[in-house]
DNA sequence: GTAGCTGCAAACTCTTTGCAACTCT
DNA sequence: AGAGTTGCAAAGAGTTTGCAGCTAC
């Protein structure tokens, strides 16, 4: 049976090839944010003949789909994750752990600063980076 | 007389050479938030010899000093600014302008936020983007 | 004088793309 | 059947780097 994302793609026009399957098996597996890289070589466990610009080809199309989020951390390459439920990261900054969140209070001031300035909030990004407290 | 930028580039010792000069002059002038490439546009008008490998160099310098601000705003290149005071972005969606705003509110829930998760907030990142209400 | 800085060009990394072959629907 | 997708290799964008000569201190 397919898969929920499966599903999501294909209502959005995408044909499901074997490629495909194997990325989106992945990123919902996945309990980090893989880069580019990271996908192409945990997709090549089950597809050893694919290529790695399918990998950005799909990852592309499941961003501009909303299906995916694409993160960047100030590394100089992209991460991504599935949009599964809205939250936010913590990174911690001694063992590179990220560290998801979500906070309700935070979502009101968004809107309403976005608001006061005359603006109507489509999205934002929000990252943190702290040292554990012992 | 050497600006104030320039004393803290001495004081933190690096050789107030032309070039340095002309971008940090550029920098500081700024009402926007330059690519390395148009840093590099504007120094020509200065110095039509200065090479963008410099400029990418003292871009690089000034932001591990903490002088200047990198920001990624998901467009593929870096932008900057200068480190003069602390404030987060509003990006128009339709025009691309780059709003800046401080809140007060906003600082102090992203402290308690990763105090609750067990860390002291070190650095963070805040960007909103959105659409002007006619 | 000399450590640090510069311009140049080549190299590097990440990402995109043209194309012919292939495949899902 | 046919539009969409793939792998490959080449190209593109942004950035970094080795090196010989130059310059601030």
């Amino acid at each position: 049976m397919p898969s929920d994302l499966e599903v999501k793609c294909s209502e959005a026009g995408l044909k499901m090839t074997g490629q495909r399957k194997v990325i989106l098996k992945i990123l919902s597996k996945a309990e980090d944010h893989p880069s580019v890289e990271d996908v192409y070589d945990r997709a090549k466990k089950f597809d050893k003949s694919i290529s790695i610009a399918t990998v950005y080809r799909t990852l592309s199309l499941l961003d501009e789909l909303d299906i995916v989020i694409r993160h960047e951390f100030q590394e100089g390459y992209s991460r991504y994750e599935v949009n599964w439920d809205h939250h936010h990261h913590l990174v911690d900054l001694e063992t590179g752990k990220v560290i998801e969140f979500q906070n309700e209070e935070l979502e009101k001031l968004k809107i309403k600063i976005a608001k006061d300035l005359g603006y109507e909030l489509v999205d934002h990004r929000l990252e943190l980076y702290g040292k554990k407290i012992k």
